[in-house]
DNA sequence: ACATTAAGTGATT
DNA sequence: AATCACTTAATGT
């Protein structure tokens, strides 16, 4: 099972420890796996499914951050559970997940130990501060309908799927906007054919 | 048939 | 681009 998701990532000796100490989650589409606040006693890796890491502030205002996908940890969750801080991103699950839970004080004595380990921590690290800089981008430089069909085709690369099931509060809420403008922005978007609208679900054309 | 929730629209800032 | 106030459409009970 591990070395199945895992195998091409860390090395047999690591994997054979990890199955010792971990257990395994499984969510529910839309599940929150972690809270603004929340302090995580167990590191998470995702083996199947994705995850949308969000922003939310104390009126639970959210922004839609980057997206983990299967072989994915979350670079937050590291130091949440190392130095004991706070969460201070949410975590849900996009559509039924399954996780790899472990115990956080193997962290760091994996780091001494494994090679692949260390490796993959700081890749890890890395494609975060990648995907962080994008969001920034997006937000900074790029206008609502542009940011719109960039979430939109997000969307469908990560669930494989040119069907998105999504009322359009929800995505208002990713982009922290408002239901009413996206509507509209929709609305102009299957004018000019390139999506169709149905409730709860937008269709992706040109694929 | 009625209530609830999602989506569409005009007007205003 | 956001908000308000209201309408219309789709769905659940």
């Amino acid at each position: 099972m591990l070395q199945e998701h895992l195998g091409y990532l860390l090395e047999t000796d690591l994997l054979e420890e990890m199955a010792q100490v971990a257990k395994i989650r499984e969510t529910t589409t839309d599940e929150i796996i972690v809270h603004v606040g929340d302090h995580l006693q167990m590191i998470p890796i995702v083996i199947e499914g994705s995850i949308k890491i969000s922003r939310e502030n104390e009126n639970g205002e959210e922004l839609l951050l980057y997206f983990i996908e299967g072989g994915d940890t979350c670079a937050m969750s590291l130091q949440c559970c190392t130095r004991k801080i706070d969460s201070q991103i949410k975590a849900t699950a996009m559509e039924p997940s399954l996780l790899l839970m472990f115990p956080a004080e193997y962290m760091e004595h994996w780091l001494d130990q494994f090679k692949s380990w260390r490796q993959y921590i700081l890749n890890s690290y890395h494609t975060r501060m990648l995907e962080l800089m994008e969001s920034i981008d997006a937000i900074a430089f790029m206008n609502l309908d542009q940011r719109l069909l960039k979430y939109l085709s997000d969307q469908v690369k990560i669930l494989g799927s040119t069907e998105i099931h999504l009322t359009h509060q929800q995505v208002a809420d990713d982009l922290h906007s408002s239901r009413v403008v996206i509507s509209r922005l929709l609305k102009q978007l299957e004018t000019k054919g390139e999506i169709k609208l149905l409730r709860n679900k937008i269709i992706l054309k040109n694929f």
